[in-house]
DNA sequence: ATGAAAGCGCTAACAG
DNA sequence: CTGTTAGCGCTTTCAT
């Protein structure tokens, strides 16, 4: 069986090598090559040309490391989400991704992805992200955990995503208007009688939804009755119980703190046979797209993730040049009419 | 509106301060703290706990970058899908980023991601990829581009996954042998004629298991009519017009290549009221699970894409080491039946 | 226009 | 047991 053995010592091209190839020293080299201040005539353009043969010829690629030391910025920024397993297969997660990823590219940085994992001490994590090997922090906070405190104590750079945080800059999207619109939307089409579903947990977003709606529904004059979802998305016994009600006293609507949190009540329905949106019509939050047959279309309010993410970096960066930040941003959401309300 | 700056000059606590602050040389404090070679006998256990007590006080970090350019390790593995943006929306896309993840976390790496993107040219990524940031590659290879054969040139080690690539030691799954269980499953369930849906690049798992299944049928007696997907996975008007026979020469059954493929073509066959599996019997290939309703389960073949990830790693961590790695780890893959076939 | 020196933070090798 | 020396690769001074 054919094996692959690493060929030694991966000896990488230096500018030492460089220079020397080339005949100059080595700071000629670097100025040669780099995009420097007084580079126009810093070398004469011969020995540029020289210098440069060199480097292509060779396959010189600076050190970024080295770089990194000298400077103080590796031009790596970090993602950690405080939740749990960096799960990709979320669409939110991907979406800010997708994000994350786009700006980086835009700004020449690199990324690097932190997983917390159960296992992990909070110390170690710590040590990680404060090792220097990134310059900053995207961050989607999660609340009372001893983590948070940690990073926001220490010198690193942090901006927080989805999430707002009093200790550091956040970019958020406009939970209350999202509600807000929600419940107009509802109130307008003569619903009475709403169910919200929401979270359990202290999920800064949650809570902000939540309040909004209430607030709102209260002053269009709308009853409510709130419930939290249980882990899972799975409807509790009490929600089940609910909506086996007499039409009469049903909820005529449901509004969920999430998408993916609706796509289940919207499965729940079919299977006891309530017909979406004849006999409950159904809100969700977020945007997420689902491929569900047949093909249906939630309504819910789209909040642009992805952007959230590019804007966190962009916001990062500015941080990091020293520049002002305001304290929080709030990207525009909108409310999408589908076929389930 | 309240504002956020940057701190300064973020002012990292060095080895020098602890140091200073404990009284003792930098020496003595790097071997008390780190755990080196001769730790044990190294440092009296009173210094050692002076210069504990005063890292754990200042909040010591060591410096990762400093210590990569000092020793030849920075403990970061790249990963970077030569194809297109990465994309995590994508299923597959998804699973080996949870594989990864997983390994990095074992042995203790950090992980950098790297997208390409349409605009950017081969020498920028490739400056970003050698500039000595990772250890090593990861790498999702793409047939007949340029910048493979630069990669397999530098001195950067690297590991295939999914397909094979002959310069670099490779983790894939057995796409032959997946190829060979559906055809010997349809054969036994009695189909004659196949309608196999490849993919037109030249990908080396498609190559693979197209010409395995094609060589399995011929074995097996049945014939199979081949076409090439086009982009999006939608159906081409052949194979529109194939679907359309008669029933006495249409194909009664469909092998797609891989599952997001076989997802579209069940909901084709929905849309021209072809029953699925009575009409036509359904089969894929990666063992995507799809959230569709009405529920079905497609039958297909499951590849294990997290450990493929996870495993590639592993193995770019021995070819680190100087460990002999095989030129190729297989992983087997296992035929799931579901409904659709 | 070019070279020399200094130092980013750390550790492996030798002294003492 | 502890301190000194040297150098990873690079860039910002300053001197030629």
């Amino acid at each position: 069986m054919s094996i692959h053995k690493n060929s030694g010592k991966r000896q990488r091209v230096t500018l030492q090598a460089v220079a020397d190839f080339a005949g100059v020293n080595r700071v000629t080299a670097a100025v040669a090559l780099g995009q420097s201040p007084q580079g126009g005539t810093r070398v004469s353009d011969t020995t540029r040309q020289r210098v440069l043969a060199a480097a292509q010829q060779l396959g010189y690629a600076p050190n970024a490391m080295a770089r990194a030391l000298r400077g103080d910025r590796t031009n790596i920024i970090g993602y950690y989400a405080g939740y749990e397993l960096l799960d990709a297969h979320i669409p939110f997660v991907a979406a800010i991704l997708e994000g994350l990823q786009q700006s980086c590219r835009t700004y020449r940085q690199d990324l690097m992805l932190f997983g917390s994992f159960a296992r992990d001490t909070v110390d170690s994590i710590y040590a990680t992200l404060t090792s220097g090997k990134i310059d900053g922090l995207v961050l989607l906070p999660t609340p009372r955990s001893p983590m948070m405190d940690r990073l926001f104590d220490s010198h690193l750079p942090v901006v927080a995503v989805a999430n707002a945080h009093p200790a550091v800059p956040s970019v958020i999207v406009d939970d209350v208007g999202g509600s807000t619109l929600i419940a107009h939307y509802l109130a307008q089409q003569g619903h009475r009688r709403i169910l919200y579903r929401s979270h359990e947990d202290y999920r800064v977003s949650a809570v902000f939804r939540r309040d909004a709606f209430l607030a709102a529904a209260a002053a269009l004059g709308m009853t409510v009755t709130l419930t939290y979802e249980v882990p899972g998305h799975a409807l509790s016994p009490q929600e089940i119980a609910i909506l086996q009600a007499p039409a009469a006293q049903r909820p005529t609507a449901a509004v969920c703190w999430m998408d993916l949190n609706a796509y289940c009540l919207l499965d729940h329905c079919e299977q006891i046979g309530l017909r979406v949106p004849e006999d409950l019509a159904i809100v969700g939050f977020d945007g997420i797209q689902q491929r569900i047959k047949p093909a249906r279309v939630l309504t819910t309010v789209r909040a642009p993730w992805a952007d959230v993410a590019a804007r966190a970096v962009q916001c990062l960066l500015a941080l990091l040049d020293g520049e002002e930040t305001p304290q929080a941003i709030m990207l525009p959401v909108e409310l999408v009419i589908g076929d389930t309300a």
